[in-house]
Order: structure tokens, then C-alpha cells, then sequence
RNA sequence: UGGGGCGUAGCCAAGUGGUAAGGCAACGGGUUUUGAUCCCGUGAUUCGCAGGUUCGAAUCCUGCCGCCCCAGCCA
């Protein structure tokens, strides 16, 4: 135990715990409501909750906190378990939900009412609140709350069994109504809703409150540090004044720490569920949803998520975290874990006009600059070839060492060719280069000594594969859309742009993340691609420090 | 102008009385048939601000300022 670095003030606290003997076992859970698709947000709290158990050999529970059926769904609940598992964490035997407790829920809450410590107000929603007070006067005390024990028993008894209809009655904590924490003003423990629920089916129609239900179900489960963001502080009062009032065997902790918001994206499900119910994206999967079913369509690999928490680290301060730190934690991972490959975005053909016309030269390539173990591939060669319009500029600044008019370029793993006549339509836009290249330098020959400055990739066109790639960008032109007040006045229109590609034959049957050299990570989309239709996302760009040199040697041209 | 939290570099984050770790970003330089990767180097006389205690303060005390959360029969 001693040499496990205790990283941040939740594991500080827990080890103590370990150390000073309290507890033997650390056992936690990750509790969320089934209510919507689990985002970057959640899986701070899911690494937290399972890491540290298993980092210390404790078990940790996967409970749906399913208290308010209506908003909750099995579907959301598979989603869960899907972004769960595939986040690399595993809860065993451990799924359950705050609904499996129902009865003993409803047991205690008639043990509270015994005790004389909860009481049934029948006072209208709007009269609960206006009795709650404000932040700064205290509330008052609703004139129900000295009914005896046995009125209160007899109407609890009548809501469950369903006498009255929804909102006519609500079982509250007798607590302090001028208290300056406003979750201890008399809050609702139960309340009546005739719908049926998710899990439970229509056995019950009352619900217990989320306050209520959930230090109870930790207590039931025996979790020993129950960990949650910072909004439920002042919860903890609260959360400890049941088990105080109830006794279980168990005593859990609360323990709160910071969210962690990502720039330029949205983490609040409700703003999550409007991009998706108007249609702005194409469901909660889309690969530009900062989900974690939409980031792992996009190709973000697990252990590029987990690392990128790990580095964010857990504190009590808000965070606002950069987009390029998540983007960099999936390059590392990428960039040791995906072949490379050779794909034209945009293609400009290029015709090698003293290379034979019907020749055809195969060309050996790494499937890894740093790593043999990826072993090599063939890569047809001939006369006409696809090359990426970027590639090539007519009136190119200094510094631009890719090809353009007379200059020479080498084909990456073929050969040098200079460039030495361009062709355009009628509109003067560039859609051919004619070039030559030089025999001398075939790649991996030895002979070719001969360096020129540029190196691009390119693809054979009678070999070239024809696919869609979808190039995401964010989601937001606001780096805290959060905090605006309409989301779609700081949409970014620009965040999908489809391209028609040309890849290499190898990419036929892409199944895995690849590096596109020069360009970036891509994979196929998990829902659009097809074989003979290849539907291809990508991933993140690779760092691209030639963009920030173009607009600082454009601008130097412009004065 | 009630209560609860939080303020260390552009973004994260260690540090808890002994003289400011680390990561990301940025900026230099080197290697490179990916302008990628990799490697090397550059940042806080200062820790929200102002006082105070101390030989010594980011760490202790006082006051102030700023930001976040709470008035669901949501979680």
C-alpha cells in the first residue's frame, strides 16, 4: 500500500484510512442517473471511483441512481455500461440500482416518521417553496409539520398505496427551517408520481429523493468513501443527518471534488440532449460530441481518456481545461499505437511525364518510423499520381518547402520530382502539375544521396481507393459555451467538413486507427462505413507547426 | 449585505513555516525521406490584494477583492 503515490487529496485521505487501519477495504461506486449519455465529465469521476479502488485492491459498484422515473431509460442504462466497459473498468457482480433498495428505503422512511423526525406536508409545491424562504431570511414551518406520528404514518401509508394523486402530498425531513443551508430547510424525502419506472416497473408510486436515497444505498453497500462533485457540498450535512438519524451498519464519507469542464465544448446533459433532440448533431454518438460514445466513435482510444484525467488531476478548483491538452493525450497514445498510411485529402493529380507509361513499381514502406515491430508494406507507383492540393502553391512564400513551380519535392518512400508546367481549367484554378522525376533517387536505393527540402505523401490514381473522411473541429467558437446564454449564438458552423479522398490500396480494409501521414489519425465510422463505401473519421490533426510559419511568412509577404 | 467552496505562469498542478516540482501550451535550437515523432534549452524574486506574526511566510493571523455552488416534489 505504501508505494502507491498518493496523487491527490481524495487518495491522501483514503490511504490514511488504509494506514490508520479504519477501514480494510476501500469500496466506492459511480452512480450515475440513467438519465442521459455519460460525457468527458463522467469519466473523471470514473477513473476516481474505480481507479482507486482498484489501485488499493477494493471493489467498486456500478449503481444506476434511478430515484425519478421518467427522466430515466434502459436505454440510457445500456449506454452506461457500454462507455463504462469500454473505458476499461469492470464493476463484476457490482451493477445495481438506488431502485433495488426501494423497500428498505421505504422501511426507513417509516422509521424516520416513528422517530418523530419526518412528517407528511400537504402543502402545494408553490407553498413549499414560498414557506422555504430565501438565502437570506429564513423559511418557515409549514403548518403540517406537528401532525402526530400517527396521521403521518396513516398518510405515508395512503401515499403508497396510492390513494392521492401526484403532488398532493410529500414526506419532508423534520430538520430547521431557518437554516442558512437550504438543503436542510425540511426537505422532501418522498413524493408521489404515478408513472412507472424504469427498473422497478409499476410497483411503487412514490420516489425517494435523491438526497434521501443516495447515503442510504451507499450505506447499504458498504461503500466506504462516496466521492462526488463540488455542487453537493452542502449536501453533506444533509447526507450525514440520515445516517445520524438512521444508524446503519455502514458509515460512508462523502467527499466532493471539482468538475472538469473542457474548453469549447458543454458538459451539462440538458444543453447535451437540445444539440441532439434539434438535430444540430447527429445523435448522442456523434463524433463531435464530447461523449464518451461520441469520442470513442471519433477514434479517441480509452487510454488516451484515462491519461487525460490523470494529468488534469482531482482538486477542489473549477477547471476549464484545454481542448489541445485532451488532443495531445490521444496523439501519445496514437502515435505509438497506429500504423501509418498513406491517404490524399484533397487530391491534385500530378502526371510524371518521362516516366513509362504503363510501369508499375512496387515500393517498400514502414508501417512505423519507430517502431520495426509494424514491419513494412508494398505501395504501387506509376505515372499518374494523387498528391494534396496544399501541396503545391503557385506563388509559394519563402519556406514553403513543398513542391511549386520548378522546385523538386520527394515522394515520400519513392522519388524526387520537380515540377514543370502547371495546368488549369478555364476558371485558372490548378488541376494538374506536370512533373518528371529523377531515376536516381528511388527510395531506399542508396543511390539517392541527392536531399531536397520536402518531403510529401501521394497516392497512385489507377490504385487509389475512394472514400468520405469527415473532418471534425469543435463543436463552439466559445471557449466556455457553459456560461453562454444561448448555445447556438457561439455554434461554430465549420465543425464538420466532408472531403472525397484518395487512399492506398492497404486502406481497403481499414478496420483499426491509422496515421495518415502528414496529416493525422483516422478510422472508419463505427455506423456509416461499409466495405466499398468507406466512411472514414478523423481522429485529431497531427501537430502542425508549418501552419503557424504560413501565416507568419504570408504575412511577411503581404508588407 | 445568508450559507458552502475556491484563488500558485496562458491551461492544469505539486507544495502545508526554511527560500516556488511536474505536465500541457508558447518560444528558441538539434535530429528527421511525416514541417510528425524524438532530443536539448527558455519561463513565477513570486504564490488574488493589503497589512501583521517570525531570523525566515505560498504556507500562520487579520482585513479586503474576485470566481463558483445553493431558494426542484431534479440528480
Amino acid at each position: 500500500m505504501n508505494d502507491i503515490e498518493a496523487r491527490d487529496f481524495i487518495r491522501k485521505i483514503i490511504y490514511d484510512d488504509l494506514e490508520s487501519g479504519k477501514h480494510d477495504e476501500i469500496v466506492t461506486r459511480f452512480p450515475p442517473e440513467p438519465n442521459g449519455y455519460l460525457h468527458i465529465g463522467h469519466v473523471m469521476a470514473i477513473c476516481l471511483d474505480f481507479g482507486v479502488a482498484a489501485e488499493t485492491g477494493g471493489r467498486t459498484f456500478l449503481r444506476l441512481d434511478d430515484t425519478n422515473p421518467g427522466k430515466e431509460s434502459p436505454e440510457f442504462v445500456q449506454a452506461i455500461k457500454d462507455d463504462v466497459h469500454w473505458l476499461g473498468f469492470d464493476w463484476g457482480d457490482r451493477l445495481t440500482h438506488a431502485s433495488d433498495y426501494f423497500d428498505r428505503l421505504h422501511e426507513s422512511a417509516i422509521t424516520l416518521i416513528e422517530k418523530g423526525v419526518a412528517y407528511v406536508d400537504s402543502l402545494t409545491a408553490e407553498e413549499i417553496r414560498e414557506y422555504r424562504g430565501t438565502l437570506t431570511e429564513p423559511g418557515k414551518n409549514s403548518p403540517y409539520r406537528d401532525r402526530s406520528v400517527e396521521e403521518n404514518l396513516d398518510l405515508f401509508r395512503r401515499m403508497y398505496e396510492g390513494e392521492f394523486g401526484d403532488g398532493k402530498h410529500v414526506l419532508r425531513a423534520k430538520i430547521d427551517m431557518a437554516s442558512p443551508n437550504m438543503n436542510m430547510r425540511d426537505p422532501a424525502i418522498y413524493r408521489i408520481r404515478h408513472i412507472p419506472h424504469q427498473n422497478a416497473g409499476d410497483n411503487w408510486c412514490i420516489y425517494p429523493m435523491y438526497d434521501y436515497a443516495h447515503g442510504l444505498s451507499d450505506a447499504y453497500e458498504g461503500i466506504t468513501h462516496s466521492l462526488c462533485t463540488l455542487e453537493f457540498e452542502d449536501h453533506r450535512p444533509l447526507y450525514d443527518w440520515f445516517l445520524d438519524q438512521l444508524e446503519p451498519e455502514h458509515r460512508p464519507r462523502q467527499i466532493e471534488f471539482s468538475r472538469l469542464n473542457l474548453a469549447y465544448t458543454i458538459t451539462s446533459k440538458r444543453k447535451l440532449k437540445g444539440l441532439v433532440d434539434e438535430g444540430i448533431v447527429s445523435g448522442w454518438d456523434d463524433p463531435r460530441m464530447p461523449t464518451i460514445s461520441g469520442m470513442r466513435r471519433r477514434g479517441y482510444p480509452p487510454a488516451a481518456l484515462r491519461e487525460f484525467v490523470k494529468r488534469a488531476g482531482v482538486t477542489k478548483k473549477d477547471k476549464l481545461i484545454e481542448m489541445g491538452a485532451l488532443e495531445t493525450c490521444v496523439r501519445d497514445v496514437l502515435g505509438d499505437t497506429a500504423a501509418r498510411r498513406m491517404a490524399v485529402l484533397r487530391p491534385l493529380k500530378v502526371v510524371l511525364t518521362n516516366y513509362p507509361e504503363d510501369q508499375v513499381e512496387s515500393m517498400e514502406a514502414m508501417n512505423h518510423p519507430g517502431n520495426p515491430d509494424f514491419g513494412t508494406r508494398e505501395l504501387p507507383f506509376s505515372r499518374e499520381l494523387w498528391i494534396e492540393q496544399d501541396d503545391f502553391m503557385e506563388e509559394a512564400p519563402r519556406k514553403f518547402f513543398r513542391l511549386k513551380p520548378g522546385g523538386e519535392v520527394r515522394l515520400r518512400f519513392g522519388y524526387i520530382i520537380r515540377c514543370d508546367e502547371v495546368i488549369k481549367d478555364d476558371g485558372g484554378n490548378v488541376v494538374e502539375l506536370r512533373c518528371s522525376y529523377d531515376p536516381e533517387t528511388r527510395s531506399g536505393t542508396g543511390t539517392s544521396d541527392r536531399k531536397v527540402k520536402g518531403t510529401i505523401h501521394w497516392v497512385s490514381c489507377q490504385h487509389a481507393v475512394d472514400a468520405e473522411v469527415r473532418l471534425y473541429d469543435r463543436l463552439f467558437n466559445e471557449a466556455n459555451p457553459n456560461t453562454a446564454d444561448d448555445a447556438h449564438s457561439v455554434l461554430n458552423p465549420a465543425s464538420l467538413e466532408i472531403v472525397n479522398a484518395k487512399l492506398e490500396p492497404s486502406l481497403a480494409d481499414l478496420a483499426e486507427a491509422v496515421q495518415f501521414e502528414r496529416l493525422g489519425y483516422f478510422c472508419p465510422d463505427s455506423q456509416d462505413d461499409a466495405a466499398g463505401a468507406r466512411v472514414i473519421n478523423r481522429i485529431v490533426t497531427l501537430r502542425d507547426s508549418w501552419a503557424k510559419l504560413e501565416k507568419q511568412a504570408l504575412q511577411g509577404q503581404a508588407r
